[in-house]
DNA sequence: TATTTACCTACTATGTCAATAGGTATATTT
DNA sequence: AAATATACCTATTGACATAGTAGGTAAATA
């Protein structure tokens, strides 16, 4: 389950690869174009900025702005980023977890399967192909 | 991201499909079986009863039985009544919700995808798929 | 009648989600 | 220097879900 906080990141980078032209782009542009409340935003591109997704710059003129190409971003990384793990049951979520039911389980090679399913389909798409609205 | 109903609910279900030749296997050996708490069982099980998954007999020789062969029954069809839905993101939940965004936005396709890929990875395995314990 | 089982109602502790509220720091423009 | 626009920060909240626990009732068998 994709929270709304991946899922506006999401829009957020869309939004700012849409706008690569101007320097840096306000989120109070950014909550309107995408109805999201700013406030709520400025959690999420807090934790973005933390994280080398994107860039700020205060005052007048400030505003957020990619650090890379929209090209050199996965969505998987993004997603991960904002949602913690993608990783779609709990005993997954932890690598170094050892489960003790581990040679017993009978679900595990299904839920591994599953993990890397999501993982793929996540880590082969970038955010250029986002951009273009005619697909 | 799937919770304890429905992981819960699979090994149930595998459990009783191992046991195919008692005729009810009581609630109490399958939570030992599996190491979950059987209260927490009882609730999971009583749903499954309800969504016609299982049977359950009362009294002295009592307990539950599938009401279908292993093969009959797809993982799709148990996680969904156990979760509610599979779908990865609010708007796709419900299929009736007529998203005010639906034609703008840039996230649509890729959840929509997401969703498919889900779908086909469940409905395409059954619980027979999971019985033989060397896979 | 005693025992075993399913079945039922209610409660709870913890955590996450999706915000909101109100402020501070910094850069630019006038 | 002042006004303004922006990012950035701390704290709080209401609603809900998760993962159970507690204590009982109903029905079938031995």
């Amino acid at each position: 389950m994709i929270s709304t906080k991946g899922r506006y990141a999401l829009r957020v980078m869309i939004d700012l690869a849409r706008n690569e032209n101007e320097e840096f782009v306000p989120l109070k542009d950014i909550a309107a174009r995408q109805g999201i409340s700013k406030k709520y935003l400025e959690i999420l591109v807090r934790d973005m900025v933390t994280a080398n997704l994107i860039v700020g710059v205060r005052g007048k003129g400030g505003g957020y702005k990619l650090c890379r190409k929209p090209e050199e971003y996965t969505i998987g990384e993004i997603l991960e980023i904002m949602e913690g793990s993608l990783s779609p049951v709990a005993c997954l979520i932890d690598k170094k977890f050892d489960c003790p039911r581990k040679s017993t389980c009978d679900t595990l090679h299904l839920w591994t399967e599953f993990d890397s399913m999501i993982h793929d389909f996540f880590y082969n798409r970038k955010l250029s192909d986002l951009i273009n609205r005619d697909l």
